[in-house]
RNA sequence: GGAUCGGUAGUUCAGUUGGUUAGAAUGCUGCCCUGUCACGGCAGAGGUCGCGGGUUCGAGUCCCGUCCGGUCCGCCA
């Protein structure tokens, strides 16, 4: 027997007992003639003293950090207490040990302060797992899937596997290709997600299916996206996205309780898109703190009470607002005192190539009443003071003003607000709050093609209001300037994302399970009979057959796992995750594959220069 | 496809206006130390300044190219 107990088992109250204990040599301290070792395992530390007795063989056989040891010895009272650690009130008087392998010195310590930066770390990922860090966020993930499995289980939900070879439907994402040996020239393509599986199998009868399954997409990565990831992916027939909705809002609150111990018993709020969009510029806004946009440029639909905005600010010459699109507004708390040098700072951030906004007007809402602008020129006193009503700045606020066209203007303030929030300690990690955004665009245009795109998935069904229009309207869009007045432009889907702090954590929809509408669907994305017999056929197919009402919702595990665990990075949620590159370093992949695999496949590398 | 930051000892980093022998911390090695737990003390080893080219009397430092890594934009139905 190799121990009897791990490294984080023992206490006081075992004194005296013998045991044998294996594991890594974190440090060794020798301290004149005797030595203290602390050995570290999965679930802990304990020191061990290594008496003067045991200094001869020390000499002889000396132990090194990370070496795999074994040692017998018996509970002992530690004279001075460590109150840091569990085991902290007792060592192990080592009677006996055996080095069972060397290790090399590491490339970086393997302590919770590790001296390792993320390049080596990743090249040792094996080494890395060790430290507790790593280890308890690899603990997190398991729990949040455990418990999303047991909640999943009590509500009647299956586990089914789906197939990782299947064929390509190069719409949406980018897929990963596998060549096929048996059928040269062919190739299979792994699952952006598993879709039309779980779509299938509602048409099978198996009306609560759920898999906590892989997904590939062949996409640029960032800091929370990886060519391959995790999707808690679920799908329910006879269902309403109310339905929908509640099983999953529980579900989340169950990992919350569970895996965090949070009692979330406050309603999760929900918000249309277009509000989303208006109010926080962003289509998976972060709730936890209240700074909410202002469009000055024109009476919103949004904001009814505040119609004469457009007058405010238009007519003094102040040609930056006059010829912009979109004027929006943002009042950030308790910041009027900023000085030049703070503001010039956040005029060269909006000024980043990736913001890319030609400048930033602020307002400074000063606490004894006064205003001043960088617009003063333009701007009387009494109009700053209606853009502050307008803007809900309150006393001390700085309001910040973005103009420019549209989208660009949105998504800059809206990268502004987080970005204030972020200085201002306003996204407090410990903190969670859930939003369901709703009602979002069918369709999306696609300037390059001139037609529709879907914006969520092309099974994705309009609200039921839309469906009509769907069918008795011709998708082309023949006035290309002005495709906003198609009939298109306006529907709704019946999709709704789940969000939380500011990360969209889950997203899906109640599907189309008519071929009729599937059809019209296929054919508002461009796709003519043949292409749609040719890649949906089996699905088309299937809906003749006594498809159910169904829809269906899918969560980014190892995003959810990082938020879960304070951490904005999805890679030291996965074992072995890849890099920015999309590369593993540690195995060097991917690489190439020797000749005799080309004369399998059949396949000659002919790489074309770019 | 693009932007941007970085690459100097095993590791994390500093390195002034281009100027003598490139430093610190930590890790490593040796010696001392009977209660440490970030142990302490003394001594020592350790460098192709990512790579290639250029400017210069002289380049870690400036320029061009390239490779690698981080972050972001595009992209991610």
């Amino acid at each position: 027997m190799y121990r009897t107990h791990t490294c984080g088992e023992l206490r006081l109250t075992d004194k005296n007992i013998s045991v044998t204990l294996a594991g890594w040599v974190q440090t060794v301290r020798k301290f004149g003639s005797i030595t203290f070792v602390d050995l570290r395992d999965r679930y802990g530390i304990t020191q061990l003293l290594f008496s003067e007795s045991l200094n001869a063989e020390l000499e002889a056989n000396p132990l090194g950090r990370e070496f795999v040891i074994q040692v017998k010895g018996t509970v002992n009272q530690r004279s001075n207490k460590n109150n840091n650690i569990p085991t902290g009130e007792m060592e192990i008087l080592v009677s006996d040990y055996k080095i069972l392998n060397k290790s090399a010195t590491p490339p970086f310590t393997i302590q919770d302060d590790t001296d390792g930066g993320d390049d080596i770390r990743m090249k040792y990922r094996f080494l890395d797992l060790r430290r507790n860090a790593i280890k308890r966020n690899l603990e997190l993930r398991y729990a949040v899937g455990r418990s999303a499995r047991n909640y999943l289980h009590e509500n009647n939900f299956m586990d089914i596997e789906t197939p990782f070879l299947i064929k390509s439907t190069p719409e949406g994402a980018r897929d990963f290709v596998v060549p096929s040996r048996m059928n040269a020239g062919q190739f299979y393509a792994l699952p952006q997600s598993p879709q039309t599986f779980k779509q299938l199998l509602m048409v099978s009868g198996y009306d609560r299916y759920y898999q906590i399954v892989k997904c590939f997409r062949d996409e640029d990565l960032r800091a929370d996206r990886q060519p391959e990831f995790t999707q808690i992916d679920c799908e329910m027939a006879f269902v309403e996205q109310e339905d929908i909705v509640t099983m999953f809002e529980g579900l989340i609150k169950h990992i919350f309780k569970e895996v965090k111990g949070i009692d979330y018993t406050e309603k999760v709020e929900r918000m249309t898109w277009e509000d989303a969009m208006w109010q926080y510029g962003n289509d998976k806004p972060d709730i936890r703190f209240d700074i909410s946009i202002c469009n000055l440029k024109k009476p919103s639909t949004v904001f009814t009470d505040k119609k004469d905005l457009a007058e405010l600010i238009n007519g003094v010459d102040f040609k930056v607002f006059d010829e912009a699109e979109t004027v929006v507004a943002i009042a950030i708390p308790g910041c009027s005192d900023y000085s030049r040098k703070q503001t010039d700072e956040l005029i060269e951030w909006v000024k980043r190539p990736q913001i890319g906004m030609k400048g930033l007007v602020f307002i400074k809402c000063n606490t004894d009443g006064t205003f001043k602008s960088s617009v003063d020129k333009f701007y009387m006193e009494d109009k700053l003071k209606a853009i502050a009503a307008a803007a809900n700045a309150k006393s001390g606020d700085l309001i910040l003003i973005l103009a420019g066209a549209e989208e660009r203007t949105r998504k800059s303030i809206s990268d502004l607000r987080m970005y204030m929030a972020d200085k201002l300690g306003l996204r407090k990690a410990d903190e969670f709050k859930l939003l369901w955004v709703m009602d979002f665009p069918l369709f999306e245009y696609a300037e390059d093609d001139n037609r529709w795109v879907a914006r969520h998935h092309p099974f994705t069904s309009p609200k039921p209001d839309h469906i009509a229009v769907m069918l008795n309207n011709n998708p082309v869009i023949e006035d290309a300037a002005n495709y906003l007045a198609h009939p298109f432009a306006g529907i709704k889907a019946n999709a709704y994302d789940l969000v939380l702090n500011g990360n969209e954590i889950g997203g899906g929809s109640i599907r189309i399970y008519q071929r009729e509408l599937q059809e019209k669907m296929f054919a508002a994305l461009g796709m003519d009979e043949k292409e749609q017999q040719h890649k949906f056929g089996f699905l088309l197919g299937a809906f003749e057959y006594g498809a159910p009402p169904h829809g269906g919702i899918a969560f980014g595990f190892d995003r959810l796992c990082a938020i879960l665990g304070g951490s904005e990075s999805i890679r030291d949620f996965i074992a072995f995750p890849k890099n920015n590159s999309g590369r593993d370093v540690m195995l060097d992949a991917p690489g190439s594959i020797d000749e005799k695999q080309f004369e399998e496949l059949q396949i000659k590398l002919d790489l074309k220069s770019s």
